[in-house]
RNA sequence: GGGGAUGUAGCUCAGUUGGUUAGAGCGUUGCGUUGACAUCGCAAAGGUCACAGGUUCGAGUCCUGUCAUUCCCA
């Protein structure tokens, strides 16, 4: 195979992931190796919402989640990753209102049939974006068993689902205060209300209510007129945020410790407007410090407000529709906005005077998640999911450590949560999403010959199941309406680690193989909304922890550290974009290696001309192509070498070492990626390729080729990398193989694809006999860098071959078998090269001291020697410095308390110094 | 109010269980191009590890407090 002169990722990308999926090479059943000592690893993926497209975030959880699964696959672990979508209820609806508003039609006009196959339109349009997105990043998941949230066998399990909960007592439907939307018209759970940390600007009205007295009996006028409140003598001053829901007002309450209201207590007051007679009531919750520390209370549109109701038996007024605008029971207001209410109403209380003051004021206002809209708190009909026990097991999960967070420090966000739990409002007010299973007798069964004990609503995974039910019980004349609502959309997504594995079928192949999943990869973001509730779902509905590990990665965020949110696009970064500019994978390494387990990403892309740049992922791209070279490089020599197969017994010192070095970052990368420490490991990788394998082993090889050595260390390079950088290493890989086989003919092991091979083992039997060879090659190293330092400060032109005199001590028999490489690599003439035992200085020469050698340069002509004399007595007192400062360690405390083997080894430095002194000293009294 | 995270070179970030000259990439400076790679090579400069205490023979690393930035929960 000819390689091309750089490496272009557009031109290998497309082809190659094509040619893994046509030969099932993502399939658990495909794989060639297998090591019975490994668990399986199954991973199911982050469904991404079918509400467009992908963003960075998704794009970083599927590299590390890739980087995972080829990495487990080519240990020998049995691996399926399953990948699919989620059709993001209340996301996705908003999405195709909007779109179906631009083309001038509104969803109320539409039929819930007509509506619904409009979204189905858009859902493909966006699954099939995002599926081609998952593939670009080149992920290796199993798209036979893709999945949908929507799709017929995820429906089957979310109605299973729903009964077995309701069975069981643990769904219930109740009147309740929600959250509401009333942009979106449904009530949304506690997670979806976003709250701004420190509130938004707004006001603090302080208003007075006439008190009852026995000389003033209730309003004797309009209101409006101007003499409302007229004869009143007594008041109670409130503050509020809200003054329109005043109307709605059922009481006063007061702290019961709070002196100045004592004796207000148990008198009644008059609701502005409204002219209700309320209580003032002490409550313990009503905060003293607050305004005037007597607060209105308005059960019906406040959650504090809410429990103070229930708690003194008030009655619960409601002032607002589902639109948020006022309803009848808002006299004068009614059909107002709320805001445009609360206007008109804060007038005519000052035209009453009842109006105190208005301050400025921090409101903290619950938006809706996904509309923006300020959440009202609503009384509704609605079906909650009781979260008690489950909570409790989701919690004990992971303090008896049957399930362990990545990083640890998750756990306390986790217990704290769980330990509060509060029961999750299931339904929504929605047409997109899974309709409840529950049918209802209809018309009401007052209708009909009512008896006591025959139900009345039927919870089934099927119509005809309900009917069936139904008929038994009421006759075939019955007639069922089912619950509009649909369900949140994350209850089916709660269920994913095993609805895409064929449960409620526990005989499902998939199912026994697969469940429980051995990970659960996702961004921290989402531990409460998706985390949670499928390990909470997951142990009440199948008896098991979902996964083993949850590993939570951290956010992704622009290069001012702002979260990148939809409502700045100016922000967003396309990962296509950078892919097209960079390479997959160029994005996937900076992706793995940018971050630490849980920390956020900054982003260091910026525009220039129009597009993205980012100076890590030139980096990582530059890596790809200096490994494309040095493959390159190794193939065109090794096809002009004579190739032998078997091992050549006499390895040099650079094969010897390059070995040692292999095997050392094998164990350590292992033991990164056992630890989920991508980063590390992505860089010891990147080390070991650029560092020592092209800068040292490659150019070495140019003296002397062993194809033998130089080829297995490539290739067990490209294993290391492949869950990194899948592309160009199985690219490269191929064709490495192609001459490995065309010269050696060696079968390539019967593993057709990088991906399917195994990842480097390491010999530490390599590493442990090589000591030396590591010692020796750093000391060459350190001689041909000091050289090279020599040279450079000093200007002497590269192509100046110079003389040298090495002073070596014990190292002159390895060094002068390295004449050759360091006559290369310094640019010595290896004529003039002499290196021996101890040979003395030569006359007019620039000393290079190494401790154990002694470099000599012999350069009289070229530098000048004042300026070499003041370098190296400047490099004395640095050495003198550092002398006292060991000498000074070895007699204190330190040589008493210290392990021995750091005190050794602060000896033997301490030795090494001194010589290098000497050294020194010796050359500057000849100088 | 409660709980996290972060603060290390001009920039973006690493830094395992404390071990004594704190690392990388980019950027900067100097030199370099007949071949694996200018998407490159060689060399250099650059840091009181936010601050103040403490523990220890020894602290970027452990403890306490302070400041700054930031996130989550209420």
């Amino acid at each position: 195979m000819e390689l091309a002169k750089a490496y272009n990722p557009k031109e290998v990308e497309t082809r190659r992931y094509d040619w893994w999926d046509k030969h099932g090479y993502f399939k658990p059943e495909a794989q060639k190796h297998i090591d019975p000592n490994e668990k399986p690893f199954v991973i199911t993926i982050p469904p991404p919402n079918v509400t467009g497209t992908l963003h960075m975030g998704h794009a970083l959880t599927l590299a590390i989640e890739d980087l995972m699964t080829r990495y487990a696959r080519m240990k020998g672990a049995r691996t399926l990753w399953v990948p699919g979508t989620d059709h993001a209820g209340i996301a996705t609806q908003a999405i195709v209102e909007k779109k179906l508003e631009k083309a001038g039609k509104r969803r109320r006009d539409m039929s819930r049939s007509d509506f619904v196959e409009e979204v189905w339109e858009w859902k493909d349009y966006s699954h099939k974006v995002i599926t081609e997105q998952c593939k670009a990043m080149g992920i290796s998941a199993d798209w036979q068993r893709e999945a949908f949230t929507m799709d017929d066998d995820r429906s089957h399990a979310v109605m299973t689902a729903f009964k077995q909960l309701y069975d069981k007592g643990l769904i219930y439907r109740a009147k309740r205060m929600v959250n509401w939307d009333p942009v979106q018209l449904t009530g949304v759970s506690d997670l979806e209300v976003e709250v701004a940390e420190d509130g938004e600007p707004g006001h603090l009205w302080t208003i007075r209510y006439p008190i009852e007295t026995n000389r003033w009996d209730g309003p004797q006028y309009e209101w409006g007129s101007g003499r409302w409140a007229e004869g009143a003598t007594e008041w109670i001053t409130v503050s509020t945020t809200r003054p329109e829901t005043l109307l709605g007002d059922t009481c006063i309450a007061v702290n019961p410790e709070d002196d100045r209201y004592a004796t207000r207590v148990a008198c009644h007051a008059y609701v502005p407007c409204a002219a209700r007679r309320i209580p003032i009531v002490a409550d313990k919750h009503v905060d003293p410090n607050f305004g005037t520390g007597a607060v209105k209370v308005t059960p019906a549109h406040d959650f504090n407000d809410y429990d103070i109701g229930v708690r003194h038996h008030l009655p619960f007024v409601e002032v607002m529709d589902e639109h948020a605008k006022m309803n009848a029971e808002a006299g004068p207001y009614a059909g107002l906005d709320r805001y445009a209410c609360r206007k008109h109403l804060v007038a005519d209380l000052e035209k009453e005077g009842l109006l105190v003051k208005v301050e400025d004021y921090a409101v903290r206002l619950g938006r809706g998640q996904r509309s923006g809209a300020v959440i009202e708190p609503r009384i509704s009909m609605q079906w909650f999911c009781n979260m008690q026990t489950m909570g409790k097991a989701a919690g004990d999960a992971v303090r008896n450590k049957q399930m362990s967070i990545v990083p640890e420090r998750f756990e306390k966000t986790w217990f704290h949560w769980l330990d509060n739990i509060r029961d999750w409002c299931i339904s929504r007010q929605l047409w997109w999403g899974h309709q409840i299973p529950v049918w209802y007798v209809s018309p009401e069964p007052s209708a009909l010959s009512h008896q006591p004990n025959r139900p009345t609503q039927y919870c089934e995974v099927s119509e005809a199941a309900a009917y069936a039910k139904a008929v038994s019980d009421w006759g075939p004349e019955v007639q069922l309406l089912r619950d509009p609502d649909v369900l949140d959309t994350w209850f089916s997504s709660g269920l994913w680690p095993f609805s895409t594995l064929g449960w409620p079928d526990v005989n499902h192949p998939d199912y026994k193989a697969y469940y429980p999943n051995a990970m659960l990869e996702t961004g921290y973001d989402i531990i409460f909304f998706w985390v949670a509730r499928m390990v909470m779902l997951g142990i009440e509905l199948t008896g098991k922890i979902p996964f083993d590990t949850v590993y939570l990665h951290g956010l992704i965020r622009t290069a001012d550290g702002k979260k990148m949110s939809k409502s700045r696009p100016d922000k967003m970064i396309d990962p296509l974009e950078l892919i097209d500019s960079y390479g997959t994978d160029a994005v996937r390494y900076f992706l793995v290696t940018a971050g630490t387990p849980g920390n956020d990403i900054k982003m260091d892309a910026r525009k220039e001309g129009g597009k993205w740049r980012s100076d890590r992922m030139e980096g990582a791209r530059n890596f790809a192509n200096k490994l494309w070279n040095a493959t390159r490089f190794v193939l065109t020599k090794v096809e002009s070498e004579k190739w032998k197969a078997e091992s050549v017994s006499a390895h040099s010192l650079p094969d010897r070492w390059i070995l040692a070095r292999l095997n050392q970052t094998i164990v350590e990368v292992r033991r990164l990626n056992d630890d989920y420490q991508y980063g590390e490991a992505g860089k010891l990788i990147y080390d070991f390729i650029w560092s020592d394998y092209c800068d040292w082993y490659l150019e070495l090889s140019k003296l002397n080729l062993n194809a033998p050595v130089l080829v297995p260390v490539l290739d067990s390079a490209l294993r290391l990398l492949h869950p990194f950088m899948p592309y160009v290493t199985e690219e490269l890989w191929q064709a490495l193989n192609e001459v490995k086989s065309a010269k050696a003919k060696v079968e390539s092991e019967n593993y057709p694809s990088l991906m399917l091979a195994p990842y480097p083992k390491a010999d530490h039997e390599t590493i442990s006999t090589q000591p030396s060879a590591l010692a020796d090659m750093t000391l060459l190293q350190e001689v041909i860098r000091a050289i090279r330092n020599v040279r450079a400060e000093y200007k002497v032109p590269l192509e100046k071959r110079i003389p040298a005199i090495l002073s070596a001590g014990a190292a002159a028999t390895m060094l002068n078998e390295q004449r050759e490489a360091i006559a290369m690599l310094a640019r010595v003439d290896v004529t003039a090269l002499t290196i021996a035992d101890t040979l003395p200085a030569p006359d007019g020469c620039v000393t290079a001291a190494l401790g154990e050698v002694t470099a000599y340069l012999p350069l009289a002509g070229l530098v000048d020697m004042a300026a070499e004399r003041a370098r190296l007595s400047g490099e004395l007192e640095l050495t003198s410095n550092l002398i006292n400062r060991s000498e000074a360690l070895l007699v204190s405390d330190f040589a008493k308390r210290a392990p021995p083997a750091v005190i050794d080894k602060e000896r033997s430095k301490l030795a090494e110094l001194i010589a290098k002194r000497e050294q020194m000293q010796a050359q500057l009294a000849k100088m």
